[in-house]
RNA sequence: UGGGGCGUAGACAAAUGGCAAGUCAGGAGACUUUGGAUCUCCCAUUUAGAGGUUCGAAUCCUCUCGCCCCAGCCA
């Protein structure tokens, strides 16, 4: 799939190799992905997905497509569609195999059945808070439950009827008899059903007593016949149940793996923070391109394979980590360098006067559109006497290592002539270089001299009287600090420059017809897409990413230096 | 302080008793009609620490230290 020639090998791939060498399952390899639906899809899940997907890639398996739907309170018929839609955006295909947790529901409640029956289920009539103060603490065991020992009939008459409605929300559970006093909290008889008579978005009615994840994962798993059951490191104590279902169930038993979820530096991946960024407002929604979301990358230019680069490229460990966020977007940029077309854009526009250039004459000038690949072809753009080029490429006192256009020096203009600068009309009150008055050498068309001299500098630039005005969005991280997880107070680290709104933007012709989705390179400048807000007359670009800059580097040092 | 995990460079991450990979970031240079891309070089005498076993230890043993997770009728 992707055309890189790296291997992943993590414990993850060992260990599967050693159960396929093993005959461990039958030589099968099925993974699943398991979203609840109850939010959008992250970066981190991404990892996950191209993980269970590629693994099942990798060795002819197969990955499922199951969401975790056992808390009607919580999950929603519409994060169904733009997970399926996140992940086949991804490039992944479950091909059919979609399932649901909810499709067990009826098996589920056999096998509750079952352990009743044989004396490892019961039905326990304390409170939560009850429940609670019984549980005992990290360091102080727990109590055994009054109703533990109820018997094999009442605990089936009692569960029948939880099942048929008959009991108040939280009044009643279902709880395993496993063990009060153990070390792992998840073992101290852990619910495994809890009534809810709340509808579900798939089963409707059906039901009011709904099981609890423990339950129902291990089963789902056994169920769609899973070899290796991959989730993060959170559920490490929670092996030892889905272990216990399974044995006391006597079930088809796949194996449950952990490794350490992705984190980000300078954004957040955590739900309920991401959350909180949406109803704060200091985004727009869920697919604001500042968003780790899935919806929030498409909608920000990035691809697809960058992405599954990306979560190749981190590995798979137990170790918890933050990944700097320049490696993706190292990903990123190494993607579109490939195959994003240029295109000369001016952002911030400074307009020159070509002194000597005919007043009227424009003339069509040949362009590359990609020089990464020449069969993209190349393209006309028209010059003429009026042209706009980037503010921040002129400066009238020059500091050091600055070779771009100053008083009296000579630059490029990429694809058309030399220019030299002979005049700057300033404002007379704040200063501001208003204007610049250049002279051109018309034998340097093209962009090269005929007598061999060299200018240090090749600017973009957009003749003034063809260019499209344009916004473009600018962003940067979310957040100032790289670590704002650790906070408490994490939105008091928001950049406030995360968004910059810039709308006189002037762009080559070429673009009229851009449409949303596609991505540009702005040449100098960085990677833009062109925004789904975009309207008739008013195209909108987000900045997807700025290319690489060594001036930024050589001025950041600078200012480290003073 | 009960239980479960994890400590390799600024950030990821390999090495499975035999010369501490690779990537990103950073630095130096070459080249360049994008200060982009590309190319070359540099960036861990040492694997949290201390002991021990061994011809040989990131790897095995012992102890110490640090970090993360668990007390939802969430997943």
């Amino acid at each position: 799939m992707d055309d890189n020639s790296y291997k992943p090998s993590d414990f993850i791939r060992e260990i599967i190799k050693e159960d396929l060498k093993t005959n461990r399952y039958g030589g099968h390899v099925h993974t699943r992905f398991p979203p609840e639906p109850n939010g959008y899809l992250h970066i981190g899940h991404a990892k996950s997905i191209c993980l269970n997907f590629g693994i099942a890639e990798e060795f002819k398996g197969l990955c499922n497509l199951r969401f975790d739907d056992t808390n009607p309170t919580k999950e929603e018929a519409e994060y169904v569609e733009s997970i399926k839609e996140d992940v086949k955006w991804l490039g992944f295909d479950w091909d059919g195999r979609e399932f649901y947790a909810s499709d067990y529901f009826e098996q589920m409640y056999q096998y509750a059945i079952q352990l009743i029956k044989d004396g490892k289920a019961y039905v326990c009539d304390l409170s939560s808070d009850e429940l609670r103060e019984y549980r005992g603490t990290l360091t102080i065991p727990g109590k055994e439950s009054p109703y533990r020992n109820r018997s094999v009939e009442e605990n089936l008459y009692l569960f029948e009827r939880m099942r048929t409605g008959e009991f108040e929300d939280g009044s009643r559970t279902l709880r395993a008899k496993i063990d009060m006093s153990s070390g792992n909290i998840n073992m101290r008889d852990p619910v495994i059903y809890r009534i809810l008579d709340t509808e579900h978005h798939r089963t409707g009615n059906k039901w009011c007593i709904y099981p609890m994840y423990d339950f129902a994962h291990c089963i789902s798993d056994s169920i769609e016949k899973i070899t290796h059951s991959i989730c993060t490191l959170e559920f490490e104590d929670h092996r030892p149940l889905y272990d216990w279902f399974l044995d006391q169930l006597n079930l088809y038993h796949p194996r449950q793996i952990e490794f350490a979820r992705l984190n980000i530096s300078h954004t957040v991946l955590s739900k309920r923070k991401l959350v909180e960024l949406v109803e704060k407002g200091y985004v727009r929604g869920w697919d604001d391109p500042r968003m780790p979301t899935i919806a929030g990358m498409r909608r920000r230019g990035y691809t697809p394979e960058s992405i599954r680069n990306f979560s190749q490229r981190i590995g798979v460990a137990k170790r918890e980590s933050i990944v700097d966020v320049a490696l993706l977007e190292h990903c990123l940029r190494e993607d579109l360098n490939k195959r994003a077309p240029r295109v000369m854009a001016v952002l911030r526009p400074l307009r020159v006067v070509i002194e000597n250039y005919p007043e009227d004459l424009v003339e069509e000038i040949e362009a590359i559109n990609n020089p990464e690949d020449p069969s993209m072809g190349t393209r006309r753009i028209p010059f003429s006497k009026y042209i706009y080029i980037e503010k921040e490429d002129f400066m009238e006192h020059p500091p050091e290592k600055f070779f771009r256009l100053a008083p009296g020096r000579e630059v490029r203009l990429r694809y058309a002539y030399f220019i030299k600068c002979i005049g700057v009309v300033k404002d007379e009150k704040t200063g501001e270089v208003l204007e610049l008055h250049c002279t051109y050498d018309p034998a340097t068309k093209g962009g090269n001299a005929p007598d061999g001299r060299k200018v240090k500098a090749t600017l973009h630039w957009v003749s003034a009287p063809h260019s499209i005005e344009v916004e473009v969005h600018l962003y940067e991280h979310l957040f100032t600090v790289p670590n704002p997880g650790d906070y408490e107070d994490f939105m008091a680290y928001i950049n406030p420059q995360s968004l910059q709104v810039l709308n006189s933007c002037k762009v080559e012709p070429n673009l009229l017809n851009a449409k949303s989705g596609e991505i540009f390179q702005f040449e100098r400048l960085g990677y833009f897409c062109v925004d789904p807000d975009s309207r008739n007359g008013k195209l909108v670009f987000n900045r997807t990413a700025t290319l690489k800059d060594e001036w930024t580097n050589i001025m950041k040092r600078q200012k480290k230096d003073k």
